[in-house]
DNA sequence: GAGTTACGGTACGTCGCGTATCATAACTCT
DNA sequence: AGAGTTATGATACGCGACGTACCGTAACTC
């Protein structure tokens, strides 16, 4: 993120796999970890603008000084614990049943922001993502990216198992999968399995009583 | 907000129906105003998180403490403004055509966020109507009820018309329409009407092929 | 006119920002 | 073992915004 020093970074491509050796004190892991832990929990508590760097340095034990050294901003701090924070991920199976399959990746979107910290923390982090894009281009091309690419892929299979239309667009079945999960996080209501099987279902059957005329 | 003076409150009941004719210099709504129109000036500039009521007061051309009367906080500030911007709403005719009404709701809602400041001054905020309640509230209660409303309506209408499956969930029908709009709002993707047609012709087909087994 | 409230402006203490500096700790290389 | 280098926790700094308090003046009611 900030210099080339941390194991944080995407590894500046030393040779070796496992360190460069180079002179000096190492950057210290367990110090880092305490960084992004008290981070998460001040995020969770407090909120993003509440967020305050001599705070989590206080309660990450650790120095000003030594937070600086490795995170120009506290947005930089907030992406990568996001990013952290969103890659345990349950992958989504070929079970041989599209409505299962379809149901997991909308159960999938509802447990990430209920039932982990990631939840909290992007909710408190909604508005940069969709306002600053040193913030939200990293995460679309990450995280949001891998569960398009995952979604499109149980579509794919559909497909291929004749149970979904051909010419569905992925993307936009992505969305609607997905969406509403995301508005209710906003605007209120429940995230639950009920939910997530009525968005299923309204999805594969459609709102039309009849096919209605096309184009 | 804060008190029982300004016309801003939603009228402490008084019995004129148009003042109370209280002792003192009444409060400007000029002024009331100029700080609304500052304050979204300067989110749609700078973001909600760099917005300072100093600011504020100097872009108004008001005494800091003028807008501290009437506002306890930025949040109260934000909220009555947000207000205050989703209330211009175009309402959805009932054309006879109930995907020309559907497609319809969802370029509401596009409009809403890409040609009007209701979309940077909402975009700002999303993370504070989704964690504070104090924001989020009240929100809910007046924009989202009435927006869910309209759109049930318009299902309402279809389903009369033979058009829409009569077992649609009027609540998740409204988030599949929507959601989809805050998801690429958020993460990325264009709004337009390609985008809108596209997610009312797959929610009125469906994904399916044939038709799903039930239960 | 007297009484009351709002107005713009200014000054105040407090807090977090991001930077700089320090003595010390941890590590590499000779 | 010792010299060289980088990281660490701590502390201090100037800056800017916070929210409050106080002014003299303006606007309105009686």
């Amino acid at each position: 993120m900030r210099d080339s020093r941390g194991a944080t970074s995407v590894s500046a491509g030393g040779l070796s796999p496992t360190r460069v050796a180079r002179p000096g004190r190492p950057r210290s892991d367990k110090v880092n970890q305490a960084i992004l832990d008290a981070t998460r929990d001040l995020i969770v508590e407090h909120g993003f603008a509440d967020l305050h760097l001599e705070h989590v340095a206080a309660r990450a034990g650790v120095g000003k000084s030594t937070i600086y050294r490795r995170w120009a901003s506290k947005e930089e701090l907030a992406l990568e614990l996001l990013l952290a924070l969103a890659s345990p991920h349950i992958a989504i199976e070929d079970t041989g049943n599209t409505r299962e399959e379809l149901t997991s990746s909308v159960n999938n979107a509802i447990r990430g922001l209920t039932r982990s910290p990631f939840g909290p923390v992007i909710r408190a982090l909604l508005s940069h993502i969709a306002v600053d894009p040193a913030l939200g281009d990293p995460f679309r091309a990450t995280v949001v990216q891998a569960r398009r690419t995952e979604i499109a892929a149980v579509i794919g299979r559909g497909i291929e198992r004749g149970d979904v239309r051909r010419d569905v667009n992925v993307d936009v079945a992505t969305e609607l999968l997905v969406g509403p999960v995301y508005f209710r996080l906003i605007f209120g209501g429940e995230l639950d399995d009920v939910f997530a099987n009525s968005v299923v279902d309204t999805l594969l059957q459609g709102f039309a009583r009849d096919l209605p005329e096309r184009a």
